[in-house]
Formats: structure tokens, C-alpha cells, sequence
DNA sequence: GACGACCTACCTATTGGAAGGTAGCTCATC
DNA sequence: GATGAGCTACCTTCCAATAGGTAGGTCGTC
């Protein structure tokens, strides 16, 4: 069931593949169907256009991460572990090297050159991921479980930052390692009493 | 004087501009000399090819950053003076859009996929800002100027990281005081006993 | 008359994409 | 149960535009 129509899946695996290493402008079709044994024009038949293929990409990966905070929020009750887990997955992503960097924000350093329709995606993706992280730092404080300084809003755009900023020092220093040195300080800070 | 052989200097500046926007796939020779003024070959008498440009480039940029943070050692004494003053520079530079994101920063997010001669350039200004930060935390520490909690190496990574961290999400939300917003705790947190 | 700065005229490779064809499958109809 | 319509999934061929880059010339200045 997996295999029917898994072209389409596997073109956009492999995209997400060359965006996460060089940005929007950094693969083209040639490539893509290199990977995917395909010829050039038949990704056509798929995507009608480069931008119809990372709109959907994009698209399909802010699904995926709302279906992976909403499985957080189920399966984690503590908001300290919440945040926790989420930086646990990212150490992993970027330790095996699958995916070593979140696709929003490095098609957001491109934004002002991205088509339109992708720019909305990625906007909606820092959006959302900011909400989620503030409900967290909002039920932190409440349950006493998180010590913020700031509001929960300022706290949570200061994780996120954080975060991706630790995403581009890895790959700068180009050590999986630097990723959990920049951010372990920012979670004990968070659920330390002081 | 500044007049002599200043094509060289406007390529430079022109690319950096373009770079900001989309990084190094992100612009072609067409576009530097429509914005320059010069037919596209004649850029090759200038910079020998693409990477040579982008090379002396970001050399260039380090330069200038040093000189900045030399000058900074100077004229402001107090370590957590410098870091404002730090943060205060990219936030003018952020707010009047002329140069909104650092190109090192923005390189380093595509280093898989960068020339090598311009990754090396990149890793450097990456060590070289760090080593500068975790000087300034080292000396603001034993003068009791700036508040510590891990070793002055680990907090000059997670200043720089969410410095960066901080553009993005400026970037990406189109809104120039978000990275303000995320800034100023982190300088608080750092000047503020508690 | 050498040199720096720039030009025109090209070149080759690659870009994303258009056009049209074909092999094989499903499924309703006769 | 053969026929044919229509589907998906891919193919080949072609294209205009753009990529970075080369060769050789012009022209003003020292």
C-alpha cells in the first residue's frame, strides 16, 4: 500500500534532502531525478512546477510536525519534559545526519528571494511552532514546573531562536555535538529553580 | 580616493546585498551587473570566478569584523557594555534593512553544498566570533560584571547561537524588533545578578 | 607603448518546463 | 470475453532562458 504512487513520495523525500543542504536554489530537477532513477520531465507529471513541488514539501512537513506536537502533548504530560523531547528529536535528526537541520528555517534565511507561495509556508511554520511553544511555557508557569523570566510569548521566541541558532552552529562547526551544548543550558535554565 | 578602482568595491557590496537575500545560489552575474552598471564578462576582470568573488568577499566581511570588535575593545571597557553594544549594531543593521542578516550566518546554513574555499572562510568568522565572545564572558566573570551560569566557552556558543537564532526569526516573521525581543533577555539574564 | 578598465561577441552546460507519445492497467459495454 | 475508453506513470524530444566563463578588442591614462 506504501508502494502505490511512491514516486511522488520518494521525489519528495529526495528534495527534502537537497533543500535541507543547500536551499531553495541549491538542487534542481537533474538532481532529483538522479536519486529518484527517473527522468528530468517526468517529475512534471508529478509536480507541476518547482514551486508546486517545495510548496507541497513544505506543506506536508508542517503536517508532520503538528502531528508530532500533538503526539507530544498525548504522550508527555510535564511541559519540561515536553520541551525536552522536542530538543531530544532534533539531537537525533541532526546526530544520524538524516535530516540535519529544520527545512522552515533554512528556506526562512531565503525568504526575501523565495516565491510567494512557499514564503507562506514557512511563515505559518514559525507561527505555529511559536504558539506551541508558548501554551507549553504558559502551562509550565502555571503547574510551576517551568521558571520563566519573561512572558510566555518572549520566553517561547527566545527557545526558538535558540534552537535554530544551535541548528547552524552544528553545521558551522560542523559537530552534531554543538547542537546539545547550546541548547542543554537553555532547558536547565528553564527547569531549574533559582 | 575611495573613488579609484571602486567597480571592484560596488561588486563586492552588491553581492554581499544580493547574498543576504538568498545566499550564494541565490544570485548570478546578471543580476551584479545590472545593479552595478557593467556588462556581465567584465566582472571576471575583477574577481576570476564566482568563488573568487564570494571567497575575497566574505574575507573581506571578517576583516571588517574584527576591526569592529578591535574597536569595540577600545572604546567601550565594560564586558557587558560590549555585548550590548554588539547587539545594538546588528539591531540598527536589521532595523534600516541595509545589510539584515549576517552573511556568515547565512552561508554557514548551506555549507553542504558551499565551495570549499568559501565553507573555510565561513568556519573561521564562526570560530573566530565565538572565541571573541567567550573573552568577553571570561573577563566580565572575574571583573563581576556578567552573570555565568556554564563556563564562559558554553555561554559565548548559546549568545552566538541565539543571535542568529534572533535573525531568523525577524527574518522570518518580516518583523524587525522581534529580534529585540529575543536579545534583550538574553542580555538581562547576562548583566542582571539574581 | 604599457596597462587598467571595460566592452562586444561568443561558448558550453544547465536551468525549469512544454509537447506529445507509449506501455500497461481498470472497467463498463456489447 | 473481446473491445475500446480513459486512466496513471512514465518516456523522448525539444525549447527558451540563464548559468558562469572565454577570447579578443577598444580606449583613455600614466
Amino acid at each position: 500500500m506504501s508502494t502505490v504512487s511512491s514516486t511522488a513520495d520518494d521525489i519528495l523525500a529526495c528534495a527534502l534532502t537537497l533543500i535541507v543542504a543547500g536551499g531553495y536554489n541549491g538542487f534542481s530537477y537533474a538532481d532529483i531525478a538522479d536519486v529518484v532513477g527517473i527522468r528530468k520531465p517526468s517529475i512534471h507529471h508529478h509536480f507541476a512546477s518547482k514551486v508546486d513541488l517545495v510548496r507541497t514539501l513544505v506543506a506536508r512537513y508542517r503536517e508532520e510536525a503538528q502531528a508530532g506536537l500533538s503526539a507530544l502533548e498525548r504522550n508527555v504530560a510535564d511541559p519540561a519534559e515536553q520541551l525536552k523531547s522536542y530538543i531530544a528529536y532534533w539531537e537525533a535528526c541532526i546526530k544520524d545526519a538524516t535530516a540535519p537541520f529544520c527545512v522552515c528555517a533554512l528556506l526562512a534565511s531565503e525568504l526575501p528571494i523565495l516565491p510567494e507561495e512557499v514564503a507562506l509556508e514557512v511563515r505559518a511554520h514559525f507561527r505555529h511552532l511559536a504558539s506551541w511553544l508558548a501554551s507549553v511555557m504558559e502551562r509550565g508557569k502555571r503547574q510551576g514546573r517551568l521558571h520563566l523570566v519573561g512572558t510566555a510569548r518572549v520566553e517561547a521566541e527566545g527557545f526558538m531562536a535558540t534552537v535554530h541558532g544551535a541548528m547552524l552552529s552544528a553545521r558551522a562547526y560542523g559537530d552534531p555535538k554543538m547542537f546539545g551544548t547550546v541548547t542543554r543550558p537553555l532547558l536547565d535554565r528553564l527547569s531549574t529553580r533559582h
